[in-house]
RNA sequence: GGUCUGGUAGUUCAGUUGGUUAGAAUACCUGCCUGUCACGCAGGGGGUCGCGAGUUCGAGUCUCGUCCAGACCGCCA
């Protein structure tokens, strides 16, 4: 028996009993004639002592040796502390080891096993089994844990039913790029893993599953971002015999299950917000809406002076920043060369001071007038002693730029609060999204969305135009799922792989199993997917995913740890009828 | 593919205008220490300043290239 109790689980009741533990040292304190071990394991720290008038002097030598993360097995008697610390939970008590056995010497780790580790990134991932030691990343990890637990419990309660599907499946053109696997009993032919197992929960639904769930990896071979891997976690959802309404319904009761269980906060009814709303008072299709500074669009109250800039500008727009008067003139400069980075990429801002005596001092004060500040205030929502920033331009990129800046804003503000929930549905999304490099519409959420029917004829004439039963539920900014009402028959789907630019051929040499299927009495179906590494990340109040994944990838897309990926040898190319044609 | 930031001791970082032998903290090692728990005290070892070229009497410091890491843009149906 290695261990009677947990490294946290003994108290002042436990007193004279002789008990064994076993786990890592995580600090020796020598003082010579006495010798304290904090021993650590998952559930915690508990002290041994070796004491020079109470321990037999070999096992006191013994003791001596001891390292940082040696896995050791102590048996000893629990005794009450001569000096208590109230700071752990077993800090009543020590024990008095009367045995101890070295189950395994460690080297010296790279860096401390401790909360505030003096270990970068870097190196932590490099050592990532040494990093989960650490409390914050265990915590992360069962944090996940009691998430999908909910998740699971929650949907099982509704009669959901998770369904495995397969990682194996074809390579597709449309969308993200796919990780493609060589397949050695099929020269020359590869599998690619799932992006999502979109098409497969819905021969699900053909297949009579009805409510179905899967918390499931996806793969998509695209660049790295805080919060992109490129193998990441989605809780799959789909349904039969529903409209758009019972999905809301369903997946908000599960979000509302999730933040309750999970953080103890209740949310009422999630506001529903359409897409063109979105982007008119926010510039963005997942709103943050924890805070204001919505947009307030200045067309009318702006283009009648002689302001060539803002008279030639498709839209103007501001948003008013909260006691961003006190902001000094060269902080305010500081923040227009913000926005005039490239990855921000506006041309210039225009502000306005709104003074504490009701006046309005501006940078385009040549062209306006207190009464128009006023009305721009008016407008804003701007109130005394707040800042209103205005930017102007082409609509789409002018919102977008507006859109990060309100962010950053927000988020120097500290209005970002990260035990603050706000989700809400974002609703009618654009059935397709014009592309500029092929010249062609893409479909915006996925080939299989049907677009509203009221509007099916518009496809033919303003396509761009075209809304689909298409939704995403956004928290606190984020995109944390999005599904949509699919096609279940097949003259639609046939109809849109043509709008999308597939040739017959093409449309059933990829998705003709999916076709074939809607011939065989499809009923009428939609789902949701969650990222659940995001929705994890999130409610954990944190913002890169890779605290929440036990063995993240690099910003490369490498795992540094295990040092892949990596070349494989002749014999394996050879067998999978494979030649490497290199840039290099 | 692009923009930006960084790379100096095991680790996290400082390093002035280009100038003597490159520092601090922490970790590690040795000794001391009668209740520690961020233990304390004394001492010690530890450096290809990412790599390569260039400018210079002289480069951690300046220039160019390159590699690596991170954030973002593009990309992510």
């Amino acid at each position: 028996m290695y261990r009677s109790h947990t490294c946290g689980e003994l108290r002042e009741s436990h007193i004279n009993n002789t008990v064994t533990l076993s786990g890592w040292v995580q600090k020796s304190r020598d003082k010579g004639f006495m010798i304290w071990i904090d021993l650590r394991d998952r559930y915690g720290i508990t002290q041994l002592i070796f004491d020079e008038e109470r321990t037999a002097s070999d096992l006191m030598e013994k003791a001596k040796m001891l390292g940082r993360e040696f896995v050791i097995q102590v048996t000893g008697t629990v005794i009450e502390r001569t000096s208590k610390n109230p700071k752990i939970s077993t800090g009543n008590i020590e024990i008095l080891v009367s045995d101890l056995e070295i189950l395994n010497e460690s080297l010296t780790p790279p860096f401390t096993i401790e909360d505030e580790t003096d270990g970068g990134d870097d190196i932590r991932m490099k050592y990532r089994y040494l990093d989960i030691r650490r409390n914050p990343v265990r915590e992360n990890l069962i944090f996940r844990h009691k998430v999908t637990m909910a998740v699971r419990n929650y949907l099982s309660e509704k009669e959901f039913v998770e369904v495995e599907t397969p990682y194996l499946i074809k390579s597709t053109p449309e969308g993200a790029r796919d990780f493609v696997v060589p397949s050695r009993m099929n020269e020359g032919q590869f599998y690619a893993l799932p992006q999502s197992p979109q098409t497969f929960k819905q021969l699900l639904m053909v297949g009579g599953m009805d409510k179905y769930f899967q918390i499931v990896k996806c793969f998509r071979d695209e660049d790295l971002r805080a919060d992109r891997q490129p193998e990441f976690t989605q809780i799959d959802c789909e349904m039969a015999f529903v409209e758009q309404e019972d999905i809301l319904n369903t997946f908000e009761g599960l979000t509302r299950h999730i933040i309750k269980e999970i953080k103890g906060v209740e949310i009422g009814e999630f506001p529903r917000m359409t897409y063109d709303e979105a982007m008119q008072r926010y510039g963005n299709d997942k709103p943050d809406i924890r805070f204001g500074m919505e947009f307030g669009e200045l067309n009318e109250v702006a283009k009648h002076k002689e302001f060539g800039v803002f008279n030639n500008a498709e839209l103007v727009v501001g948003i008013a920043v909260p006691g961003g008067n006190s902001y000094s003139r060269k902080e305010i400069d500081k923040l227009i060369d913000w926005i005039k980075r490239p990855q921000v990429g506006a041309l210039g801002m225009v502000y306005v001071r709104c003074n504490e005596d009701g006046s309005y001092k501006s940078s385009v004060d040549k062209f306006y007038d207190q009464d128009d500040l006023a009305k721009w205030a008016e407008v804003t929502g701007a109130k005394a002693g707040d800042l209103i920033c205005v930017l102007s331009g082409d609509t789409l990129k002018v919102r977008t730029q507006l859109s990060a800046l309100r962010m950053e804003l927000a988020e120097r503000l500290g209005l970002r609060k990260t035990d603050e929930f706000a989700p809400l549905w974002v609703v009618d999304f654009p059935l397709l999204e014009w592309d500029e490099d092929t010249e062609r519409y893409h479909a915006m959420h996925h080939p299989f969305t049907s677009p509203k029917p009221e509007q099916i004829e518009l496809l033919k004439t303003k396509p761009g135009e075209v809304k689909a039963n298409a939704y995403d539920i956004v928290l606190n900014g984020n995109e944390i799922g999005g599904g949509s009402i699919r096609i279940h028959d097949k003259e639609t789907q046939a109809m849109m792989f043509d709008y999308l630019g597939f040739t017959p051929e093409e449309a059933k040499a990829q998705f003709g199993f999916l076709m074939d299927a809607f011939q065989y009495g499809a009923p009428p179906h939609g789902g949701i997917a969650f990222g659940l590494d995001r929705l994890v990340s999130i409610l954990g109040g944190q913002e890169t995913i890779r605290d929440f994944i036990a063995f993240p990838k690099n910003n490369s897309g490498r795992d540094v740890m295990i040092d892949a990926p990596a070349p494989i040898d002749d014999t394996q190319l050879k067998e999978l009828c494979l030649k490497l044609d290199l840039k290099a």
